[in-house]
RNA sequence: GCGGAUGUGGUGUAACGGUAGCAUACCAGCUUGUGGCGCUGUUGGAGCGGGUUCGACUCCCGCCUUCCGCU
């Protein structure tokens, strides 16, 4: 049962799944696709809500559960909703938490009922639930929900992905019937949205057989979890098909997790309509900046007497302002400049790849655009090995 | 000038009469629903000179360095 129809095709490729489509949400609409940085506790990392808004950042994602750890639900509802709390207007989405069962350090164990955390703040025993969960986020008052889902990861056996598989549909029911019931007398233009989790491995059954559950049950959206965890790439693309083939064509399709350029046009041109990752802003902290001509390791020697800008055909602000020697230096100093700098630019990279991508999809030039994006990174990714390889022949000269 | 102490990678340190360990920095790679400062790996070292010893970073002597105190 689908509460509302909020998400319109406008623009299909010929050649691919692609799409532009557009995402109606109680706070606005977005173009699809489109890629959201990761803000787990109400802020990217290091950029400000204004500082979103001139890159052009239309939705971000933050996290459920560190917000109920740290400063909880309450203070936010206060605050009249996570939007409001951080001043930003653009769409908020909240994941639920059920990444953290990834994390040693916040994550306990699980039972049939619910997740049993480990408060990082404080050390303190946290239990959540699946309804507790929806009302959580429904307090924090974002305009997409994710259901509470069980996440295997890479190295589990099939017969425990099968019973994440198994666990995640029983946790995405209670969460659909809580969330439909709180928001009962709420018009349907107000309503919080509420995506399904898919869950599966790399296994294409498991995938199918999450899918079907997950669609039987009836999401404003669909999202694909677990992956981009390190299998390879083929295995990835292998799990998106298996999905997409299942989920409703006129329903939003989202990627947990992935935040690769290529990796994103890829997913794309299989039916993905959104993404979030820590890949940007991460490997930016990390000093890995990505560029028109691809990858850049700003770390690298070469660059620390180099004038020029991360990208000389950016024009983002950190690109007309800064040198390559100076952001090398504010990084290597763990300068909050340092890393405000390089976030933003890879931020606004990511934002640009994917209006540029909408604007290819539109006309017509998809494929021609994600193969030229696919030939440059390749590329930038031969250069890091050939790099690696000078390095360690010249480790054995000396040797 | 006299007396005492000191000297180990770029930096900070450890052990030992028998393969010089660790940290950090540097360098290279990794990074995917984030607790920003994480993971893997490479490079790089005994102040100088003499002596004792099968063998000395280690023990002895001289010089030098640096520090402290005294006149």
């Amino acid at each position: 049962m689908r509460i509302s129809p909020l998400f319109e095709i406008k623009h299909k490729d010929k050649n691919s799944k692609a799409r532009v489509g557009i995402l109606y949400t109680k706070k606005g609409s977005i173009e699809t696709p489109f890629f959201m940085p990761v803000a787990t506790k109400a802020s990217v990392k290091h950029i400000s809500s204004k500082d979103l808004e001139s890159i052009g950042v239309n939705a971000i994602i933050s996290n459920t559960f560190v917000l109920h750890a740290k400063p909880g639900e309450k203070l936010i509802k206060k605050m009249n909703g996570l939007g409001n709390f951080m001043n930003f207007k653009g769409i908020n989405v909240t994941d639920s938490g059920g990444f953290q069962m990834y994390s040693d350090r916040c994550y306990i164990g699980s039972t049939e009922e619910e997740v049993i955390f480990r408060n990082p703040f404080t050390g303190e025993k946290m239990c959540i639930s699946p309804e507790r969960d929806m009302q959580i986020q429904l307090d924090l008052d974002s305009d997409i929900a994710m259901c509470l889902d069980s996440m295997p990861l890479l190295h589990h056996t099939k017969d425990e992905i099968a019973e994440a598989v198994r666990k995640t549909s029983l946790w995405a029911e209670r969460c659909r019937i809580y969330h439909n019931n709180a928001q009962k007398r709420i018009p349907l233009k107000k309503r919080q949205l509420l995506f399904g989790i898919m869950q599966g491995g790399i296994y294409e059954d498991l995938r199918e057989k999450s899918a079907r559950e997950i669609v039987k049950i009836g999401f404003d959206g669909y999202a694909m979890g677990g992956l981009a965890l390190g299998e390879s790439k083929e295995e990835e693309y292998r799990a998106i098909i298996a999905q997409k083939k299942i989920v409703p064509e006129d329903s939003p399709v989202y990627l947990m997790g992935a935040g690769h350029p290529v990796e994103v046009l890829e997913a794309i041109s299989l039916g993905v309509d959104m993404f979030d990752s820590r890949f940007p802003t991460q490997n930016a902290r990390r000093g890995t900046l990505f560029t028109s001509q691809g990858r850049i390791k700003i770390f690298n020697n070469k660059y620390e007497r180099d004038s020029k800008p991360i990208d000389p055909e950016c024009d983002c602000f950190v690109c007309k302002n800064y040198t390559r020697a100076y952001i090398r230096y504010q990084l290597a100093q763990e300068e909050g400049v340092g890393f405000r700098l390089s976030s933003y630019h890879n931020i606004y990279y990511m934002t640009r790849l994917m209006e540029q991508t909408r604007a290819a999809i539109k006309n017509k030039t998809f494929l021609k655009f994600k193969k030229r994006v696919a030939r440059i990174y390749e590329k930038s990714d031969q250069d890091s090995k050939n790099n690696f390889k000078k390095f360690n022949i010249s480790r054995k000269k000396k040797l």
